[in-house]
RNA sequence: GCUGAUGUGGCUCAAUGGCAGAGCAGCUCACUCGUAAUGAGCAGGUUGUCGGUUCGAUUCCGAUCAUCAGCUCCA
């Protein structure tokens, strides 16, 4: 017998070598339907382990995190099963649960359209009718080699032969399917009662772009209908949030085939946006010690021979002649780094210039692949508040702090810091050709970003691969409305560059050595910046940033006068404002502001005009009632002023 | 760059191998109106672009450009 601690501490025996399953069953009937997966002393596993000591056990619903993925897992099996009844020679690759569903890897000659992912949803309605049971069992790797090589099912064998010699490979067996896999599964078929396939794209075998390209099938699935209903309504309802399309319909950029990929137009509002977060971040930086630089667009190859941009980055730059013909070859700049070296290189310099911070709104151009390309989330031009400090080893955990501290203070001015995630990128020492420096470097950079970040208490996830080639990164991360995740802000430390500029700092002892750089954006690309507020707003911007703030709704010709008069005051106290002049009804005019999400629409009539006041509505709150003229004038400013929301 | 889908007035969407249509937006006129759409009229298109098939192409075929979903890459 064995003792399993259950939820809220009870302790119940049991015959060793009970399974989760068994004892879920024990409990209740509505418990051992609904359970997905369980924890064991803390550690995931399978509803079918057998528990061969005292342990800790909880058993996870689909509430769960885990019990959600081995749900959503369980349907990406019963999905490559109907795929294999309908298409017999399809190869399998690979199929897990991820945020939100699941997808599946298939290597087949049909193309998996609309009407195809239908039929296949049908072939998956049948699975989970028949609900047949998933049994679990192992095999030698050396066994489930021949399994797979007997199955025809190169991809599988593929992975197998990734693993270590001597592991004991886990199978899930369904029906006539049977799939390698490791994780939980659900006890049957018949649970994924609600699931959809929501689309079919391509991705390469092992995410590696010289491999085939496979077909990936995604979808969702929920125990309940009403739970997948829910999800796929409020997909619908963040798509309406996008920026790509609320940015254009708000008219704040648009896009010209004649101009090209990756080339948005600001139209008068998103500039105007554009122009009102430049100047906060100026100002604040200028505050905080930062020292504005403009530098060239554009420079010679050389620059870029020295930074390494020229080896590293080179087919990512527009560059600007032939190398083979012309005597000297530019090309404009995608990152500002060496331009900012250059400032730094125009005297000596002593211990007593350090830290030196030099900012810059600075328009990079880089040469993105043609379907890499997204609204304002990936363009080919933009701006970005950049920024490098050069500094001594001792003060780089204060300065780092300090960038920090700026990041997150744009981030909690603009309300979005609870939106975003870090993460510590690093090298990948495997791929050596994509960095430049030495393995020693390399740690010690890492290791001192590392120890930054702990003293600093940043909850961070490690992403090998993603550092910079001249050095590790802290990068914030942001999901956009589709729940696609990117970089808003980065702040790096480079122990190399310096080097190779010859950048030098005569420290007190007489000796000349080189500065350590952190290169940080404080409030990332404006563009891309932008297209997040679009997005966590919908369009309806706090005040300070509207790029409309106050519509002006006179109801009769005989009130202009004063609506002019109004909006001459507001405009002398540097407000943005609009007056709405047609020879409408005040229903329409009303409409057209809200769908314009104006922050504050003043309507004017006989008794505004008599009075002296404005009937103020606000898009939050609707009909406000009547304000004094200069009451409603200072509450404003006070709201703009504290950027509140 | 790769896989797949899409491209019809400013926007949303119809239609067809034989004269391209609607709603909204726009313009004009009337109405001067109190918190999410007043009415009438007018105008607006080389069906993304280029080429091919055809008596005839917006429709079929090819190329190209752009957009979308995703992969790869990346701020």
């Amino acid at each position: 017998m064995i003792n399993v601690t259950l939820k809220g501490g009870v302790v119940r025996q049991f015959e060793e070598g009970i399974t989760p399953i068994e004892i879920a069953k024990s409990i209740g009937a509505g418990l051992a339907k609904s359970v997905c997966a369980a924890t064991v002393d803390n550690k995931e596993c399978d509803l079918r382990t057998s528990l061969k000591s005292d342990c800790e056990l909880s058993l996870l619903t689909f509430d769960d995190e885990y019990g959600k993925w081995a749900f959503r897992h369980t349907c990406s099996h019963i999905l490559a099963q109907a795929v294999k009844r309908l298409f017999p020679n399809t190869k399998l690759a690979i199929g897990p649960a991820i945020d939100n569903g699941f997808y599946y890897d298939f290597d087949t000659e049909t193309v998996f359209t609309a009407e195809v992912l239908e039929k296949i949803e049908e072939e998956m309605r049948k699975i989970v009718k028949e609900d047949i049971t998933l049994e679990r069992f192992t095999m030698s790797r050396s066994e489930a080699l021949d399994f797979f090589k007997n199955a025809d099912e190169p991809y599988k064998v593929e992975l197998i032969e990734d693993l270590p010699e001597g592991e004991e490979i886990s199978f899930y067996k369904q029906g006539e399917f049977t799939d390698l896999c490791a994780g939980a599964h659900l006890m049957s078929t018949g649970s994924v009662k609600a699931f959809k396939l929501t689309s079919a794209t391509g991705a390469y075998w092992r995410g590696d772009s010289k491999r085939k390209m496979l077909q990936r099938v995604y979808g969702t699935a929920f125990p309940k209908a009403s739970m997948l209903e829910e999800h796929l309504t409020a997909l619908e309802e963040a798509k309406k949030r996008d920026h790509n399309k609320l940015g254009r319909e708000l008219e704040l950029f648009t896009t010209s085939d004649l101009i090209g990929q990756g080339l948005p137009i600001m139209l008068p509002k998103g500039a105007r946006m554009i122009q009102l977060l430049q100047r906060f971040v100026e100002d604040e930086e200028q505050r905080r010690g930062w020292q504005l630089t403009k530098t060239p667009f554009m420079a010679k190859s050389d620059l870029y021979k020295v930074s390494g941009h020229w080896d590293h980055y080179k087919d990512g730059m527009f560059v600007l002649g032939d190398e083979e013909k012309d005597d000297e070859v530019f090309a404009l700049r995608p990152m500002t780094c060496p331009f900012q070296y250059q400032a730094y290189l125009n005297r000596s310099r002593s211990y007593r210039d350090l830290p030196l911070r030099y900012n810059e709104t600075s328009t990079l151009f880089r040469n993105e692949a043609s379907g890499e390309m997204h609204g304002l989330i990936r363009v080919r031009q933009f701006t970005i508040s950049e920024g490098h400090l050069m500094c001594t080893p001792e003060q780089l955990e204060d300065e780092f702090r300090g960038c920090l501290e700026l990041a997150i203070y744009m981030l909690k001015t603009l309300g979005l810091y609870e939106d975003v995630s870090y993460r510590f990128s690093q090298w990948d020492p495997k791929d050596r050709e994509k960095y430049i420096g030495t393995d020693e470097q390399w740690d010690e950079a890492q290791g001192i970003m590392g120890k930054i970040l702990d003293n600093l208490e940043i909850p961070y996830k490690i992403g090998i691969g993603e550092a910079a080639f001249y050095g590790p990164k802290l990068d914030i991360q942001i999901k956009n409305v589709h729940g696609k995740e990117d970089t808003l802000i980065t702040i790096q430390v480079d122990q190399m560059l310096a080097e190779k500029f010859g950048m030098e700092y005569v420290d007190k002892d007489g000796t000349k050595k080189n500065p350590y750089i952190i290169h940080r954006t404080s409030i990332g690309c404006y563009e891309r910046t932008l297209a997040l507020l679009i997005e966590k707003y919908a369009g309806a911007f706090p005040l300070w940033l509207a790029p409309v703030q106050v519509k002006l709704l006179p109801i009769a010709d005989r009130h202009l006068e004063f609506a002019n008069q109004v909006k001459e005051k507001l405009e002398a106290v540097g407000m943005r404002v609009e007056l709405d002049d047609r020879n409408e009804k005040i229903g329409y005019k009303i409409r057209e502001a809200r769908m314009q999400r104006v922050p504050y629409m003043l309507v004017i009539g006989d008794n505004e005009v008599a009075d002296g006041t404005l009937s103020v509505r606000s898009r939050k709150e609707g009909d406000l009632g009547a304000v004094a003229v200069d009451k409603f004038i200072a509450d404003a400013l006070v709201e703009i002023n504290t950027k509140a929301r």
